[in-house]
DNA sequence: AAAGATAACAGTAATCGTTATCGATTAATT
DNA sequence: AATTAATCGATAACGATTACTGTTATCTTT
């Protein structure tokens, strides 16, 4: 039931690029980064690669009208931007205590997501109103 | 700049389809409810309609891969279903104090928005492992 | 080290949810 | 009743993502 994984040049490129940013990148991003040193990259391998890893939970996805990807896999909260689309981290501490309290209805919580938006204050700053 | 409202007999049914149900339908979901009583009606019409709602706050938008829509208007927290997909309420209060922790940063928050993921209760009973 | 099996690839077509376009309707206003 | 513009239905277009196909590369077995 469970293919062997195998290694893949692109796979760790693209886990690297991950690793090395402190933004949350879309596929797409990702993609446009490793391209000029790998130009025969395809798009379609780094949604694959991205999506299996999230799978094996070696990166997290966040989800969204297009969905980022984090190398960071300790849960921890999200400040999302509506003027420039941006998301970032923020230093809120996951609450497992929730987690216990919705379970008492009867369901299993595998986790939970708590997300902010609203501007952020880079965007604030240039919003000189 | 804000563009007069004019009364639409599609936009009303759209309406009172989401508030007469708990659970939160999707836009093609609303439009398979409406379309056996309004032949007529178009899935854009659907879409234009929850989009504009929403912007007016007259409903929520529960952003996820395929939006859901919420006639309840006042903040509240979600539970997503990983097994049947279904999203419904939790009664976990809305803690606007973590907006003000976060308005320390410099930014400037809107709302915040607290989601579960797991199984829910139903899944959890056909779940008879 | 060469050969075989198959995971993963690049390139591209297809799919899906959603938005935009456009001529026809229709609610409000005169 | 005539006028006006918001809204409609139908459909084309769009962006993000997934699926397909023939080729390449990794791993295993010899």
């Amino acid at each position: 039931m469970q293919a062997s994984k195998r290694f893949s040049h692109q796979r760790e490129q693209i886990y690297l690029a991950l690793q090395g940013t402190k933004s949350h990148p879309t596929a797409e991003t990702v993609y446009a980064w490793l391209k000029p040193s790998m130009p025969k990259l395809s798009l379609g391998t780094v949604y694959r690669n991205l999506h299996q890893m999230a799978e094996e939970g070696r990166i997290m996805e966040i989800p969204g009208p297009v969905v980022r990807f984090d190398a960071n896999t300790a849960p921890h909260t999200h400040f999302s931007c509506c003027e420039c689309g941006g998301v970032s981290d923020l230093d809120i501490p996951y609450d497992i205590g929730l987690d216990q309290l919705v379970e008492r209805n009867g369901s299993k919580v595998l986790t939970h997501n708590l997300m902010f938006y609203g501007v952020c204050p880079v965007c604030m700053e240039s919003e000189h109103a």
